[in-house]
DNA sequence: GATGAATGAGATTTCATTCAT
DNA sequence: GATGAATGAAATCTCATTCAT
C-alpha cells in the first residue's frame, strides 16, 4: 500500500539537512529512505498508536521492505527518540531567543508552551505512544533521561537569565525551577493524553499564568532585585 | 513456585474490612485469595514491570491455579485500577483532614504529596507500570480518567476551601487551580519514574514550595481577604 | 439472566413423560430441571452455534447453577443425542402410519421428509451443531451411529412393506434402499446447513419426487409385481 | 521431529505446477514448502483427525518453524479449501470427460463417485475433518458453499447433456438434478465418516444405480426422446 | 543496500470438569 | 441435589528480528 506524501506536518525531524557541498546521489536517497520511515511512522503511531502499529506496517506505509527498516532504525521505539530530540531543540530555541530579543520570561515560557505542545497536541494517541515508549524501552528511555536533561539545562539558564533581569525569584536554584517548570509540563501532557476530554488550548495560559506566578520574583523581595542570593 | 507471603507491604488496597457480624469462610476465602493475587501482583511489578511480569508468575506467587486469576480480574492491568483508587482516597482524605482540622492549605498539601508518594515513591518499575498501565489498556484508562477527575474534584474542594480562607488566590476558578496541582504531581511520578537518578524525597518539598506559591493568595491582593469573588 | 419460557418450539425432545401413577415432587422438579437445560441449551445452539455456546451460558439461561449441568447431561453434546432419538422417532412413526393407515410409500416418504426437516430446517446454526457434535464427540457419534442404525432399519421397513405392495422396486435391497433414503435425507441437511441459501422448504418435493423415482418399481418389471426377487 | 516425506499419497493438491520458463529458485522453494504443510497436515488430519492436530504438529511434520506456516495459511483449517477445490476439479474433469468423449451419463457417474471417493474414502477421520472445517470455520464454509457451488454447476451441465442425449429425464431441470445428485454424494461422505463401519466400496455402484434410476429418462416418455422441454 | 521468507518465543484467555460445602 | 470457585490444559497467532539472496 503506497500513500501520497504530499502532507507533510512535521518537518525538522531529521537533523541530517543536507550539509552544502557535494553529497552523493546515494547519501540523498538513503536520507530520503529514513525520512519516509519517519513520517510513515508518526502517522500510524497518532492514528492507531504504537502497540498497534507493526514494523511492517510502517514499511509497507513508507513503500519500502520489511528488512530494510532495520538499517535504519534499531526498534520502532527509536522513531521516537528523534521525535523527543526534537522537542528539546524548541527548548534551546526559545533560550536562544529569550538570550537575544530580551524578551520577558513571562512570554518566553507562553510561546515555548504552545511551541511545545504543538505537534503531539493534536492527537493523543501519538502523545501515548511517546510517553509509552521511553516507560517500555530501555534504549528509548536512555535518551528519554539525556534529552530531559537537557531540556532542564536549557530551561535552568532561562531562569538564570530571569533572575539576573529580576523577572525570576532568586531564593531557589535555576535547577529547581527549571524542573518544577519542566515536571509540569511532562505532566500536562500525560494528563492530556489520558483523557483528551480535558481540553489543551484554552488550559496552556492558565497554566503559565499559575506557573508563573510560582516562580516569579514574590513582591515582598521585588524591592532590592540586584542581589543574585545564594542558591546551588 | 511458592514465594513466602510474609512482607505485605501495601495493606490498605483491598477495601473489604471484614463489616461486622459473620462473613461465611467462603466469602472470607475468596478475599483472600483476592488479596494475594494482588500483592504478589504488585510485588512482582515492582520487581520485574509490568510487561516482564506473567499472569502466570503472579498465580504461581500466589499460590493460586492460573484460570483462577481470571475469576478475579480480566487482565492484570486491571490490578493497577485498584491502586489508583487506592491513591485518590489519599487526596480524598487530605480534604477531609483540611475541613475538619483547620491545617493550612500549605501544610495539607505538603503532607499529601508526601503520602502519595510514599507507596509507589519506592521503585521506578513499579511507578513505571502504573504510568503504562492506562497508557496502553483501555479499560484501564477508562477508570484512570474516572479516578483522575475524582482526584481533582477533592483538590479543587481544597482550593475552595482556601480561597474562603484567603490563602489561596482568589483570581483563578479552583478546578483551574486543582488541575495545576494535579497536572505537576503526575509530572513529578512521570519524571522520576522514567529517571530515577532525581531523587525524590528532597525534592518534594521544594516543589511544593514553588506550586504553593503559584497558587496562593499574592501580596497584591492580600490587603482584603475576604472577598469572595465571583468565578466559575 | 433469566429468560422466560414461555416459548417451547420443541416439546417432545424429553422422553419423560409422568407416567401415570404417583411421581414425587422431587421427581418432577428434577425432570421440570432437565428439560429447562435442554431447551435452554437448544435455543442458545440456534442461536449461537455450539461452539459459542458455553455450558455456563446454558446453566444462565436455565437459571440454575453451573455445577448442576453435570449432574445431568455429561457434556453440551450430549444433549443433541436426545435430538437424534426425538428425529428418529419421526421416522418410526412414519412406519408405524404406513403400516396402519395403508398410505401410498411416495407419500409416507413426502410426509417423513417435512416432518424431520421441521426443526432442524429453520436455523442452519442448528442443524450444523447437531452435525457437529457427532463429528467431534465419541460419545455423542455412538449414540449417532445406533441412531442412524435404528432410522435405517426403519426405513427398510418401509421399503419391504413397499415392495410387498409392489410400490418399490423388487431388485434391490430394502437395506440398500433405506440407506440411499437416509443419505440422501441427510446429505440434503448437510447442504442446506452450509449453505443456507439453498431454500429448502421447495426443494423437499422434488428430491422426493426424485429419491421415489429410483426406488420404486421400474416400468418394466411392473407387470409381475409379486416375484419377492432375491437380496441380501 | 521430522518424518519421512517419502509417502505423498495425494499428488493432485498444488495447482502451482511449474508453468514453463524459468522459475526463480525462491518461488520454487516456497511452493515446495507449501506443498510440504499441505501434505503433512493431510497425513495428520487422517492419523487424528483435525481437532487433535495443532499447527505445530504440523510445522513439526513438515519441519519448517511454526511461525511460518502461517505465511502461507492463515488457519489450519484453510488447509482444507485446498481439498475442497481438488475435489471439484475432479467434477469438472468428469464434465469434460463426458463431453469430450460421449461416454454415457450413467458410466460417467459411475467412475466419478469412484475416484471423488478414492482420497478421502480412506480413512474416516479425513472425512471427518473436512465436514468438521466449513461447519466450525467461516471462511473456509464461504469457501465451501463456492466449491459446492461449482460443483453444482458442473453437475448440472452434465445433466443437460445427458437430457440432449436422452439419457436423462427431461422432465426436471438440470439443476434440480445435479441437486439431488450432490445431496447424495454428501450424504454417503457423510453417513461413512460417521460410521465406518458402514463398507463403502462396495456400495458406491449401488447408489449409482438408484440415484441413475431417480434421474434417468423413464420409460413412459423414452419413446419420444427428441423434444427438449421447457425449464427453468 | 534492499529484500522478504523464515523463525519461534510468548502470553492470553477460555472452558469443561471437579469437588468441597 | 445444587452450587460455583478452583483448576490448568491448550493452541492460537503476532511480530520483531535475522540472514541468505
Amino acid at each position: 500500500m503506497v500513500m501520497s506524501q504530499k502532507k507533510r506536518p512535521l518537518q525538522a525531524f531529521s537533523e541530517e539537512m543536507p550539509r552544502k557541498g557535494t553529497v552523493g546521489r546515494r547519501e540523498r536517497r538513503q536520507a530520503e529512505t529514513r525520512d519516509r520511515l519517519m513520517h510513515a511512522a508518526l502517522r500510524l503511531f497518532a492514528q492507531r498508536g504504537l502497540a498497534d502499529t507493526s514494523v511492517e506496517d510502517i514499511t509497507e506505509a513508507a513503500d519500502v521492505g520489511k528488512g530494510t527498516f532495520f538499517n535504519y532504525f534499531p526498534s520502532k521505539e527509536h522513531l521516537l527518540i528523534a521525535f523527543g530530540q526534537y522537542q528539546v531543540r524548541k527548548v534551546e530555541a526559545a533560550l536562544a531567543e529569550a538570550r537575544e530579543a530580551k524578551i520577558p520570561i513571562h512570554q518566553v515560557l507562553r510561546r515555548l508552551v504552545h511551541s511545545v505542545s504543538r505537534d503531539p497536541g493534536r492527537t493523543p494517541l501519538l502523545i501515548r505512544s511517546i510517553m509509552v515508549a521511553p516507560l517500555t524501552n530501555d534504549a528509548v528511555r536512555e535518551s528519554m533521561i539525556v534529552n530531559m536533561a537537557r531540556g532542564r539545562k536549557a530551561l535552568a539558564e532561562l531562569m538564570t537569565i530571569g533572575q539576573q533581569r529580576g523577572e525570576i525569584r532568586n531564593d531557589l536554584s535555576p535547577r529547581h525551577l527549571a524542573r518544577a517548570v519542566q515536571q509540569g509540563m511532562f505532566g500536562g501532557f500525560l494528563l492530556w493524553s489520558l483523557d483528551p476530554a480535558l481540553e489543551i488550548s484554552g488550559w496552556l495560559d492558565t497554566w503559565v499564568e499559575i506557573v508563573f506566578a510560582g516562580i516569579k520574583t514574590s513582591e515582598a523581595e521585588k524591592t532590592p532585585p540586584s542581589r543574585p542570593a545564594v542558591r546551588r
